[in-house]
DNA sequence: TGGTGATAGTCTGAAACGGACGGTCCTGAA
DNA sequence: TTCAGGACCGTCCGTTTCAGACTATCACCA
């Protein structure tokens, strides 16, 4: 059973530190920049507090640079593995949580004005398209390395479903740009 | 240009009281339930301190019953209205974020037994499955009503998203659950 | 030897969180 | 008529999260 002193953020620290060997908080923060972000987003200075706790519960173990800046660097331990690996045993029960202001604007899109609409849907099919495409280097990039199968599997989901929306603000895009007829909710192409 | 003193939550009860007209801080709740929540999350006591907040504001104005319970009701003002319509007016630049911890337990497959990652991408796929069919059943309402086009085009997409991302679940559990070769990554049907 | 930009980490006040808790009201069974 | 139970409604408060300003160090080059 999964520990309950232990967070999300927990276990983000200890897959790294188990995928990566050992790491300084600053690695970790930019390694989490370059991934796990894109699913489980905190600040990076949960990463300071978070390694620091890990090493006081025994699940990482602690080294200084005992010169220059003194960096501390965070080693997993076989209680680390074991903690990882159970959290890992038991699926995620929970649904995928969604959070963004552009379908928040179009929820409310009866109190806007039509070219309002158009606008919201034009931008935010331009960032979905860049997103897509940052997603797509990604996964090109993953592939190039070989290993690590889990991780091309979650870009090719985001990949796909941020293409997905992508091309639905486009649809609405083309709908509230052509004058009259009702704003969204487009059918046929 | 949308002001500095107002949250996405603001806009969230202001919208609300602007498309049902006179409402307690109960019944928003119980609409965020059944439509916002599912792209923007907040605590339901939010409501409560909100709805009070845009009361001094001058955003709402509250009136109270002389009789029974004595519950607060809202309704819009036209400083309200306006604040709302600045806001829409201004396209979001923020793209969609996600947070899942099914993703994340897949990211650091890994770590994990393959019969673990089986075992995620079979209960992450019921999920999506009952996720989609939920947002099905809305999309149903919406459209016997006909009216309110934004708010069905947000179930439309957010359909679609979890359509997409529940097949590739299902992708991924049948490649899990095939024994030899590896986890996730799977191409062609 | 000083300037610049990347690297590295700390700190803090403000928000958000979420759920326990306590009332109020309605209904229907006794 | 009373009363119990459940739905309705709102408050409260300790904890966690949050963002980002801020400081410091280092590497490099002029």
């Amino acid at each position: 059973m999964s520990r309950p002193d232990l967070t999300p953020v927990s276990y983000v620290v200890l897959g790294l530190v188990a995928r990566d060997g050992p790491s300084t908080p600053y690695a970790l923060k930019t390694a989490v920049g370059r991934g796990v972000a894109h699913f489980w987003q905190f600040p990076h200075s949960q990463i300071y507090a978070e390694t620091e706790r890990l090493g006081r519960l025994g699940l990482l173990a602690e080294e200084r640079e005992q010169t220059g800046r003194r960096r501390r660097s965070y080693r997993i331990t076989a209680e680390g593995r074991a903690a990882l690996a159970a959290w890992l045993a038991e699926p995620a029960t929970e649904p995928p949580q969604l959070r963004s202001l552009g379908l928040l604007k179009l929820f409310f899109a009866q109190h806007a004005e039509p070219g309002d609409v158009a606008e919201l849907a034009r931008v935010q099919a331009e960032l979905h398209r860049q997103s897509v495409e940052h997603t797509r280097e990604i996964m090109e990039r993953l592939k190039a390395r070989g290993d690590l199968p889990g991780q091309l599997a979650v870009a090719e989901l985001i990949g796909d479903a941020l293409r997905v929306m992508g091309e639905h603000w486009e649809r609405i895009e083309r709908a509230a740009a052509a004058p009259p007829g009702p704003v969204g909710a487009v059918r046929g192409s």
